[in-house]
DNA sequence: TCCTTATGTACAA
DNA sequence: TGTACCTAAGGAC
């Protein structure tokens, strides 16, 4: 589930259903028992999202780390909550709601200290005011590396994943073998203001659609078909399906480990 | 019931 | 570049 939208989103939901109140802090898992008996009493007091990186505020400068990786989920209930299952790896409880986390990457208690170097080796997020755009087209600029690569580094750009990245770079009719250095500033001021727009009706809406209204099912006289993932895609996982806008076969291919998905019409090298 | 896959990252070689 | 890690859903049998 997870890109950038969906931690900030978890932000929100988190502050939203526990800040400021007594809260339960428990790890049935028990892989987190030791930090979550530390903060068993105290409460919820603010919660932050930086790329794919969440972190829980608690008691003066403790912060939860979570990273869900590519499996984690959170799942929020209305209290009471029920007897949690052996993978819960944290469970926050309070009189009205619930709060379970399964499958994290990370679930670290760390200082103020540890939470400022993570935002230091992060590169601007899309979603967060102190972003700095021409920070993350220093390095796309001066870059061999294919944009396709640039936009999944963390260091570079922080929250983009592999919905996004397919996604934008269909949108802005880019090739993903192309190289960083290759991209004009014109077109990284495009890109990034698109990733904002985007990526903050993510957090709206809990899920990726990027398709433009003139591209809607109902624009163009096809069925409706909301992709797997939950939201309207143009490319990701489209592999051998025919381009919304071309109708042209869209492509699949290996990118370090990683399933890229692109229109070899629409996008131009 | 087993196998594959997944919106991710870190570390070893 | 390969592999380890963590979980759950869906599809093939």
């Amino acid at each position: 589930m997870p890109e950038g939208h969906t931690i900030h989103r978890l932000a929100l939901d988190y502050a939203d259903r526990f800040a400021g109140r007594a809260t339960h802090v428990t790890s049935p898992q028990g892989k987190f028992s030791d930090a979550a008996a530390l903060l068993h009493s105290g409460a919820l007091r603010s919660a932050d999202a930086h790329g794919k990186h969440l972190f829980l505020g608690f008691r003066d400068a403790d912060w939860v780390h979570i990273h869900l990786g590519l499996f984690g989920k959170v799942n929020f209930g209305d209290a009471p909550a029920p007897p949690p299952t052996d993978t819960v790896r944290l469970r926050l409880a309070n009189s009205t709601s619930y709060v379970d986390l399964r499958g994290p990457t990370t679930c670290a208690l760390i200082t103020d200290a540890e939470k400022d170097a993570i935002h230091a080796r992060l590169g601007p997020d899309p979603l967060r005011t102190d972003a700095d755009r021409n920070a993350a087209y220093r390095r796309i600029s001066r870059s061999r590396t294919t944009i396709a690569a640039l936009l999944m580094d963390q260091k570079v750009i922080a929250g983009v994943g592999n919905v996004y990245r397919a996604e934008v770079l269909f949108r802005h009719g880019i090739d993903p073998y192309r190289a960083g250095k290759d991209i004009t500033p014109a077109q990284w001021d495009a890109i990034w203001t698109d990733l904002v727009e985007l990526m903050r009706e993510g957090v709206r809406n809990n899920r990726i659609d990027t398709v433009r209204p003139e591209h809607t099912p109902e624009a163009m006289g096809r069925p409706p078909r909301v992709d797997d993932h939950g939201g309207e895609v143009y490319v990701y996982r489209r592999a051998t399906l025919p381009c919304h806008i071309c109708g042209g076969e869209i492509r699949t291919a290996d990118l370090a480990a990683r399933n890229l998905f692109w229109c070899p019409t629409c996008q131009s090298r």
